[in-house]
DNA sequence: TTAGGGTTAG
């Protein structure tokens, strides 16, 4: 078996292949007495067994997808091009876990396990895999405590839910720096925590770490603490995103894309546009979540025009729409009444943007439908959905029954949703209500009945209003 | 000297 130069050539051109790594491959295929003109060269071969494992690694390192990597490991083997201590990051970055677990003990065989790199990396693959005692485990095979090993399982922590593990092995950690802080603040927001996220962002500022000058917060930690802000959804996270922005502002010379779009995300959320459109409208680098947060800002404000015309303008500027575009521009549809428009995106998506519908595109499609009155119709989508309806579509669906009156339809979706989860106190309420407002007092107050008997507790909703 | 840890949108 044999590559081809030109075979070689469109690798080398798909993947990002530096100067030096250029030249390498060059005089590789010159030594071999082939020369490369240009990329329909008569296909000149070059047997495998000349490309060394730095020609190997280089590409192994440089492909974008997992399965090429893998062939190219293999194809390396198969050419006795010794793996060696750079050949494994990169591929076990990429792997799942069965591949991860061979990969594993390749290394092993071969003596590279002592490598920190290789260590990292397999430290990574057990945390993202939800395996955190073989995390821990590699992580006490470092034959040097060094601080990136030490980040990596903060990260095999915080993955984990292993919040309070995590920070006391911050605290515990002879030094930190700023991928440690963030990690940690990181974690928290994943987790779902976004106060503690938030208090963890603001004991960092006040460390010695920082206080001293050894750590400084980066784009990085701003854009993730700014999400918590946006995530907590209240006044005072609102207030403490308005510092991280000024903080940034007095501090970097630009914001970078990141944190202008996590600003958006959080003036978006919070209904200040005017401070959100300020900063999309300054914006350098916009990037296809830019355009989303900016999207759903306006989607959800009161203004689904704008929101629409904003996706036509993004595509203008050649930018791919993401799943979560379509999410918000169906949002905007659904609650601008914008049906046609809608529909005609919702059946469209595929084909225009090679975007399969998930369930939030269907949960949007169903309540476009189901506000403007075609219940029958939205119906029809969720029995024809390719997958099992959630209770958020079909939460979306009893909402518009209760206000369209169909209550037939409403009580047989309302049934569904009860045998589909946990009870909800919610969907009880629902169901009582439309019931009571079609007078049947029997069917709502045995409704109601049922919600003390299973001993469900509705969580009264309110409102608040905040004074600027 | 081609390599390891943290980043935003629903």
């Amino acid at each position: 078996m044999s590559y081809s130069g030109g075979f070689l050539l469109q690798l080398t051109q798909r993947c990002k292949i530096l100067p030096n790594q250029m030249k390498q491959i060059h005089s590789l295929i010159i030594t071999n007495g082939h020369l490369l003109h240009h990329s329909n060269a008569p296909s000149s071969s070059l047997s495998d067994q000349w490309m060394p494992t730095l020609l190997y690694n280089a590409l192994i390192h440089a492909d974008l997808i997992h399965e090429r990597k893998v062939f190219l490991f293999t194809h390396m083997l198969a050419n006795q091009a010794p793996p060696n201590s750079h050949t494994f990051p990169p591929l076990l970055k990429s792997s799942p876990l069965p591949v991860g677990t061979t990969l594993h003990s390749q290394t092993l065989k071969r003596g590279l396990l002592s490598d920190p790199f290789i260590l990292t990396a397999l430290l990574s693959l057990y945390a993202r895999n939800h395996l955190l005692p073989h995390a821990h485990r590699v992580f006490e095979e470092f034959p040097r405590l060094c601080i990136v090993a030490c980040n990596a399982m903060l990260s095999a922590f915080s993955i984990n839910g292993h919040m309070e593990a995590a920070v006391e092995f911050l605290e515990r950690m002879p030094q930190r720096d700023v991928f440690s802080w963030t990690t940690v603040v990181n974690g928290f927001a994943l987790n779902g925590n976004f106060g503690a996220s938030i208090r963890f962002f603001g004991k960092m500022m006040s460390h010695e770490d920082v206080v001293l000058g050894l750590v400084k917060p980066n784009e990085a930690t701003c854009a993730s603490v700014l999400s918590s802000c946006a995530n907590l959804d209240n006044k005072v996270a609102l207030e403490c995103g308005k510092q991280v922005h000024g903080y940034v502002v007095v501090n970097e010379a630009n914001l970078g894309v990141n944190v202008e779009t996590s600003l958006i995300h959080l003036y978006g959320k919070m209904g200040c546009l005017s401070n959100a459109e300020k900063v999309f409208r300054v914006m350098v680098v916009r990037k296809v979540c830019t355009w989303n947060a900016m999207i759903s800002s306006l989607a959800c404000h009161g203004r689904e025009k704008e929101a629409l015309d904003m996706f036509e303008k993004m595509k203008l500027h050649g930018l791919k729409p993401s799943s979560i575009t379509l999410v918000a521009v169906l949002t905007a549809c659904a609650r601008g009444n914008f049906v046609r428009e809608g529909l005609e995106l919702f059946r469209s998506m595929w084909q225009d943007f090679g975007i399969e519908p998930t369930m939030k595109h269907y949960g949007c499609v169903v309540d476009l439908l189901g506000r403007a009155g075609h219940v029958e119709e939205a119906a029809e989508i969720i029995r024809n959905m390719p997958f099992k309806p959630d209770v958020s579509v079909l939460g979306a669906f009893l909402g518009a029954c209760r206000i369209h009156g169909a209550i037939e339809l409403g009580e047989e979706i309302g049934k569904k949703m009860l045998n589909l989860q946990r009870p909800l106190g919610g969907t009880y309420v629902l169901l009582s209500s439309m019931n009571a407002e079609k007078e049947r007092w029997d069917r709502a107050s045995d409704l109601r009945r049922e919600i003390t008997e299973a001993g469900i507790q509705k969580i009264p909703a309110y409102s608040m209003v905040y004074l600027t």
